[in-house]
DNA sequence: TGACAGGCATCGGTTTTACCGATAGACCGG
DNA sequence: CCGGTCTATCGGTAAAACCGATGCCTGTCA
């Protein structure tokens, strides 16, 4: 006895003993948690020990089949995740703005990812070598906050300026689109089109219908007798066949589909697309870099040319391939 | 060599070295970091440097006179915080509802500290022995909020429904009363004796300020004539002298001062009191466990008898001492 | 300008501990 | 009742955290 070390000094967990809990909890049991780790089962279950004598208190019910922590556990285990990235972003919040290196998870719809992410991911791999920028389609509504919430994302381009307790950059307006069989023709739209024609509309609980509705409302149409499809390009397929109109994001609309004819609406209306990220980590040089990548490539200042070339009727005639290898 | 240990392996930062990197930061030294911390000068040193070493660049600029953090050091420091109480979060968070343990730092004005506290504490005592409640004084306005955000405390008694981006329960609606000197006497407060006597405030920037102007506006009194104090003392110790008449909530008049009348206003007024702590801090159980003894001596369900007993005139007299030692 | 003082980095040596492989024990399905 | 699967325990080893002592740097003062 060298010491008296202070009876039952108030010791911290160690961020490894927390990593520790945190693999056995996602992967349902210290074998697999092992393995992913690549360190051995035994070392995962001394760790999740001591832990358990840290709090005094069994964290995981184990059984034969499947390690399920108890309600303490869940509670401490997303503590330990928060402890574990906020570790992480220690060494993140220490990089200078040049010389960034890591991985970086951004989170996109998928139109976003096809058509707005690559000339961004270009310049920023050629500006910020060392960093590897991972793609995560977030498909369905309201996935990229998710990602971020969970940790699993680290940038997450969404739609709207929602999404309290995120730090939103806003970043271009979507126009919606007139949408019509070919046929039709390319004659300007009035809103006297707009009240006859069928709707035909996303669910009426997406935020795009939300949009479009108060915007024909504005114009006194009413939208209760809007047809309804969960799929956009069933949508589009009902309006080629003539089934009736629609409108969409001109985002949404690529690839452009055939025997349709896109127009811009007699009132203009669009979406707002931002870049999100959890608030504390808005700071984090990477995460710096990549939005200012996104507003210089995407934002107001580049906003003089449509950084896309749709084959929009009734506009200015400026169509600059500016192709790309 | 053993293992390959996969050269470069994305190693992560210790706590340890984490809570170093902040006793020096906040000490303004090692020497000095070294003895709150209670371990050796050159541990600390060796641990800042492995920190370094890890980020590839200095995060402190030590000078013969204090030691500075650089900027990458600044923001590190700060997701070096988050990490530290995310951790010792995991030990709260594993706690159960009965048998909790550990040190609960609660912010509040003083009125709230000297009137509102001491029946809480001492049920929450009661029933939770093992619990140390360290009352922090946060005299100036928004300071309970920014103890909350740095850190060194973990409730907060606040006034107002503000704060966004924190977890708020709130508590009680603090009335304001009409105030003037005793010679006045104690027949109703009209709305013209409102108007027409001079006004003693608290400073326009004040949120008091902002309720009672919104609320004179009302009545259609304008506030610009009105005299502005620093101290409530100051403002009290002018109306005593037939200076002008003020409006103060009820619990900023604690103790009760000599020579004024205390009225209730022609139309009530009130300012919403709340508890406050970091959503994602909002569930340890010592956390829940302390809002709800505040909401169980302080919430709606007591709202039957007022807990503070004030004398008011003009009210229906119903003054039960309820004396303790 | 030179010596002093305060404060941090470095250096061996010691202790702690994190990690491993192997093995024993617990549990479920057959 | 037995085999398969999973976790806890046990020595042993290697890494590293920690310490006291010492050297170095810098700013200060005579």
């Amino acid at each position: 006895m060298t010491r008296p070390k202070s009876t039952s000094a108030h010791v911290q967990p160690t961020l490894a003993q927390l990593r520790a809990l945190i693999a056995v909890v996602d992967a349902g049991g210290f074998g697999e948690a092992a393995a992913e780790l690549n360190v051995s089962q035994s070392s995962l279950s001394e760790a999740v020990g001591k832990l358990e004598d840290l709090t005094g208190r069994p964290l995981l019910r184990r059984s034969a089949r499947g390690t399920v922590p108890t309600p303490a556990g869940l509670r401490a285990v997303g503590h330990a995740r928060s402890a574990v990235q906020a570790a992480g972003d220690v060494l993140l919040a220490a990089q200078d703005d040049s010389q960034l290196s890591g991985v970086l998870r951004v989170s996109s719809f998928r139109s976003g990812a096809t058509y707005l992410l690559p000339p961004v991911l270009v310049a920023f791999r050629q500006q910020h070598p060392a960093v590897t920028v991972k793609l995560l389609d977030g498909d369905r509504a309201g996935a990229g906050e998710q990602l971020l919430r969970s940790g699993q994302a680290d940038l997450a381009l969404i739609e709207g300026v929602s999404a309290v307790d995120l730090s939103l950059t806003p970043l271009l307006m979507d126009d919606y689109l007139f949408i019509a069989p070919e046929s039709r023709g390319t004659q300007p739209v009035t809103v006297q089109e707009l009240a006859e024609s069928p709707l035909l509309l996303s669910p009426r609980g997406d935020a795009c219908f939300q949009r479009i509705e108060t915007y024909l409302g504005r114009l006194g149409i009413d939208t209760s007798s809007a047809t309804e499809f969960e799929q956009d390009s069933v949508t589009l397929g009902m309006v080629r066949h003539g089934l009736g109109i629609t409108l969409m994001p001109r985002l949404a609309l690529l690839p452009v589909p055939d025997g349709l004819v896109l127009l811009p609406l007699p009132e203009p209306l669009s979406r707002p697309l931002a870049v999100a990220t959890l608030p504390w980590r808005a700071r984090l040089p990477l995460i710096q870099a990549f939005t200012a990548a996104l507003v210089a490539s995407l934002g107001s200042a580049s906003g003089q040319t449509t950084p896309l070339a749709l084959p929009v009727w009734n506009q200015s005639p400026k169509l600059e391939p500016e192709a790309r290898g």
